[in-house]
DNA sequence: AATCTAATTAGCTTATTCCCTAAATAGAGT
DNA sequence: ACTCTATTTAGGGAATAAGCTAATTAGATT
């Protein structure tokens, strides 16, 4: 089932930018930390609030951490919301 | 364009819900107001909220005031959250 | 085992959210 | 004009979110 904490996961501007760069594939949070205006720190914390709403996943490789978009989650966030509005899926 | 303050608004598990009702049609802030533990006052802060987001409008009528969904914003939230996952819109 | 790099955790501060009660406003009916 | 009902605005307090710097952990390399 779907964790409540995905909507307030996506509320944030940078959370919505990680996502949407990791459709393309894994990223490392170094190389996403390259990305925005922010302490490493903070987007570390940004993270773990995509990790805690499923939103994303983490892989060790070496000493890097790859960030992965969970897409199981990504499907049922937009399920949810299209149930929400009762729109349906084809157009 | 999209508000950016939508994903905020969704954020609130009674704002998801009374977006959920309205999906059946306008309904008044007092019927709202019947559902849920909440005072008005507070309620009233909600509505604001989804108003400011775009998500419903309002309509007086006599001393009443209807709730309505805005469905093409409910479509553009959707649209955008497909965008960001990646994720086309038909099966 | 010392060190280097990558990333997180700890601790703190400021801003925002969310709830409340009390007071104000808008319109309808008397 | 007064009053009743519906709803919002004002003001304030507690909890949560979001940022920072400093310190720590995890693994790789020498």
């Amino acid at each position: 089932m779907l964790n409540r904490n995905v909507y307030k996961a996506i509320a944030h501007p940078i959370r919505r930018d990680i996502l949407k760069r990791l459709r393309a594939g894994p990223k490392t949070a170094g190389e996403l930390a390259g990305e925005y205006d922010i302490s490493k720190p903070s987007l570390s914390s940004h993270f773990s609030i995509l990790k805690e709403a499923d939103l994303i996943f983490a892989r060790r490789e070496g000493n890097h951490i790859y960030y992965n978009l969970n897409l199981t989650v990504a499907n049922e966030v937009l399920a949810a919301l299209m149930d929400m509005f009762g729109i349906e899926k084809e157009t």
